[in-house]
DNA sequence: AGGCACTGTGCGAACGTTCTCACAATAGAA
DNA sequence: TTCTATTGTGAGAACGTTCGCACAGTGCCT
């Protein structure tokens, strides 16, 4: 049989030893009433001796607040989530909480059964990336019952909660712009674009220029679209429908077939804009494969900003996202909320930067 | 004044609506004695009318299982770690185990924090990637006082902990074979080389080829260089100390200026072998602003097999290590440990695979 | 009839903290 | 003096579970 749990060594012991009551061992400890110097000095030399440690479950218990921040990333193995989770647990540390983490894959279900775990282990609050923009009762019922919400990378309709995103749209409008100003009027982009459920592409595109699409809780890859969209706009271009490719799946190889049919047509594209990291990856791999020369024969521009993007031959222009900034004001949000702030949902929008380098040319 | 916690609903009053007293509501719904199929029935429905949830910290509490994994990476922003932290995740979450986690940075102090807010927290055992393979009493007092550890990618001396481990000698022994039977004579290593409390690196190589080092403690950077050394001692070639190239540092930048260095000499290596990711990262950098053509002018052979190296002009060639799987197997160990094995300490070592691709030729 | 094993239920005590009270002592103000 | 405020301490009740025990009923074997 397994050795149980060897004496560990509680408040009471510590009091008993100090020759105080266990309520006065706790004021002590935890910090929180009064106790004279001279006590206050033997408990804590007691507690040392015995090597005395809080049960931070215990404590969570009375208290309910664990100093736990529970994490629902989409995929902690990509580097996007990585980072961001990052910025949460530097943050998250430095003020003595934990971190609690789940992936959701960006399915509903898996986001459910994370929440619920998150919940049931009493986390003080939850950092999200939401899988749908509407379907999130689970979030909502969480928000009602006290457990505060930071929301990231895209935003759930109507969800009372903070939020941390990117301004994708802008970004995208303007790195199309700058290809456009680079002369380029064929210009092809790969995006996952999944969900999406009031029609297809083209119906999409018909409504951005119609203007009746509000694209704050749009899904981020369907906001570069619309940056891309509104860039034509802007520039008095029309859309070829034929150049704007949807992936549909979050899969490397999916955007690699795409990049690949994209760039085999006869009425090639001048350039390609890839809506995140994974899709330049593809393209990048389909690129090589097809031995097309860039900038040359194609110009390129990629959102999210990849270690190897720098040093590929030509290094490849890069729309930079601040990600662990962005887990970092997650983090800090949320802290704030559980610090006592009773102010209104607040949303933080981070601003992008295009890393110039050398995959753009005149077409 | 925020609002307390709204009415959330324990077993008492689940008890209360069904009839039975608590005792019975906490066997019917934590499924631990006796019960009959009619109150089973009562207690149920009336639990999921009321909506109740068990507070797993009260559970924790007297059962003194949180069913809670701590983990202590490096860094989770790095793939090597992401990864590994993904197979945890998915195997914890399996079976129904929460993951919290902390970052040490490679830092011994970092690493103390991390298990001591891990234990505080009342983690059932503990994942490390331990920092120091000597000093590490934390992880022996942890270990002693009945929480279980299991270690991976490098051991601590004399830890009775289980461990996950690859086999890092062999696979560099038999990737600088490669480049030895390809008719390199010059192969350089680009190596990481931090922490070794022993001497220098002539003095490591002389002990290696003395055969007076125990290898299985070192740090994956020293063992990818002792599978170097015994490579060059079986064919029989004397090494040149030019061509071992100590970073010492984890950092890109810091990888490519010694990569410099390295293929900048008048006497440049035909073939560079890069003893982990960044390394390989730094190279290429190094390699493509030199304008050396690979495999042409220099062979190369990297640790750790990244997406982009597959894509790259010529593919780079690379040993690649089942990270993820390295993760479930920590994981699964660790549950096995947790489902009450006694058994002595386990060391998994993972094969490693060699990915050819384009990156060597003859020199 | 007695004994024993098994099933089913409730009472109350854990678990290790914090929190609410009650109570004292001291000091300064009225 | 008496009142009030401030500082200090301890007893005991929380928090929401599980666990040990007592007790009772059933069925089966001696």
């Amino acid at each position: 049989m397994a050795a149980k749990r060897p004496d560990k060594v509680t408040i009471t012991e510590v009091a008993r030893l100090a020759g105080v009551s266990t309520a006065t061992a706790g004021r002590v400890l935890g910090g929180y009433g009064y106790s004279s110097e001279e006590i206050k000095k033997r408990v804590q030399a007691s507690a040392k001796r015995l090597g005395y440690r809080p049960n931070l479950l215990a404590r969570g218990l009375i208290t309910g607040k664990t100093k736990t921040i529970g994490v629902v990333a989409g995929d902690i193995q990509s580097p996007f989530y990585s980072s961001i989770l990052r910025g949460i647990a530097d943050v998250s540390r430095a003020e003595g909480f934990g971190v609690l983490l789940t992936n959701s894959d960006e399915l509903l279900v898996r986001e459910l059964e994370a929440v619920q775990l998150l919940l049931d282990k009493q986390v003080d609050g939850l950092i999200v990336a939401p899988c749908d923009t509407e379907r999130s009762d689970h979030l909502r019922r969480a928000l009602k019952e006290g457990c505060p919400i930071v929301q990231f990378d895209r935003m759930v309709k109507g969800l009372g909660a903070d939020a941390v995103t990117v301004d994708n749209r802008k970004a995208s409008r303007e790195a199309i712009g700058s290809l456009i100003e680079a002369g380029h009027r064929r210009i092809a982009i790969l995006a996952e674009l999944e969900r999406w459920d009031s029609g297809d592409i083209a119906s999409f595109i018909m409504r951005v220029e119609a203007g009746s699409i509000e694209p704050t809780t749009l899904f981020p890859s369907w906001q570069r679209l619309f940056g891309y969209v509104e860039a034509h706009l802007a520039a008095g271009l029309k859309i070829d429908r034929a150049l704007v490719a949807r992936v549909g799946a979050y899969s490397l190889d999916a955007a690699r077939l795409q990049a690949l049919h994209l760039l085999r047509e006869a009425d090639r594209p001048t350039a390609l804009f890839t809506a995140d990291g994974l899709m330049t990856a593809g393209a990048v791999d389909a690129i090589t494969s097809l031995g097309l020369r860039i900038p040359d024969e194609l110009s390129m521009i990629g959102f999210d900003d990849l270690d190897w993007m720098s040093f590929l031959k030509p290094a490849i222009t890069a729309v930079v996202q601040p990600v662990t900034a962005m887990g970092e004001t997650a983090a800090r949000l949320m802290l704030d909320r559980l610090a006592g702030g009773d102010s209104p949902p607040r949303h933080v929008t981070l601003e992008l930067s295009l890393a110039r380098r050398g995959s753009v040319a005149k077409p």
